[in-house]
DNA sequence: TAGATTGTTAATCGATTAACAATC
DNA sequence: TAGATTGTTAATCGATTAACAATC
């Protein structure tokens, strides 16, 4: 029952936390003070403190944090000592993409299975993994057990695919179709929208006086 | 002089805006209430109205929006009434599935050079574009007009493409890399982190009561 | 004109920063 | 013990929502 409700702001700044106690591991760093950190990373001490203390204090007075230990407890609060299965949906040029990003495998993430609907992509393979044509996709989900869906499907098709997943038991979506996805709500859905990160930086382009 | 500070909020909602106006645009809806586009976002009326009233006053007491209009408008904000030239650097799986998201084109966003270091890769095309060696980067640069540099090499070598390229006078990059580019503040860095966006989506799932 | 809906001001809510007592 | 730095409360700041007069 931990219903101190976490902030949306919060969770997205975690996995960059994350990231930066990681290159500190690799630097054998021992110990750091929110007061470094915010340093490196361009934010408040204040804030480190305030965000880590949303799950407890990880930290000691007078000394700081301990990197290996702060590290591995981001890691628990962001579910990464539990095992993940993924599939891919849609094994075009982004899906194949993140198919061989083999990084996600490090951290727990186990890509099963991409699916497709092109007969000259079917029964290929990446990195071992075969792409199964998107007829199948019913059966596996019953004979397997999946959590997470990466949808890299053209627009038009997500919210069809995406509502047979949520039917078919998915718990989670990564979906970097340019579209909403309307899904009960008790599944998760991660967006990735590129073509509005692309605006973004148009948008900042146009209003930099500096041009 | 266009001092009205605009939020990292707004801007961030602004390409979501543009979505949905592009979609209604599709139906032929001529007009929309900012309570009728509220409903179909999931956001309130009022924010859409304080949000696009940082530009100006779009809409007419009675009426609406003219969705035909608003969605010019919205565009000639982000800045789709320019043309921008990009080159991806790094033409392994990422840079080739950006390559080939033709879609950007639609919206003013030229291609013009894929790099890398693979000589394997170099020579290569993609959608007619020649993939070239990294060497002639600098030549490159000075030779042609680019405004946006996509970063999709690995993290090491980001960084120091990232630092020559703003020597050679980058206006904006639109980074890949799991890493943070340190660059000149009058150089536009839109970062697309998708490592932390699948902990982001791992930890809601962890935190998710319904499983 | 009456009805609808904007543009905008005011009120509320939430997130960030500052400050400092607790404590290692 | 003295110095350092956390955890946490209080103050500030900014963003969202509510309300309504302006006006089409």
């Amino acid at each position: 029952m931990d219903e101190k409700k976490i902030s949306k702001a919060v969770i997205n700044r975690l996995p960059r936390y994350y990231r930066y106690l990681g290159d500190l591991l690799e630097k054998d760093v021992v110990r750091i003070s929110s007061k470094e950190l915010s340093e490196m990373m361009s934010v408040t001490a204040s804030q480190i403190r305030q965000d880590l203390n949303n799950f407890g204090g990880f930290g000691q007075q007078g000394y700081g944090y301990n990197v290996d230990y702060l590290y591995a407890e981001i890691g628990k609060i962001l579910g990464l000592d539990k095992q993940h299965n993924i599939i891919i949906i849609g094994a075009g040029n982004l899906g194949q993409a993140l198919a061989n990003y083999a990084d996600f495998e490090r951290r727990g993430f186990t890509l099963k299975s991409l699916f497709d609907i092109d007969p000259k992509l079917i029964g290929n393979e990446i990195r071992g993994i075969k792409i199964r044509p998107i007829d199948e996709l019913e059966s596996y989900m019953k004979e397997n057990y999946v959590d997470i869906a990466a949808i890299t499907v053209p627009r038009f098709n997500a919210s069809e695919i995406a509502n047979n997943l949520a039917k078919w038991g998915i718990k989670a979506m990564w979906n970097f179709a340019p579209t909403d996805l309307n899904l009960p709500k008790d599944i998760v859905v991660e967006n990735v929208h590129l073509a509005e990160s692309l605006l973004r930086l148009s948008f900042r382009l146009s209003s930099n006086k500096s041009n």
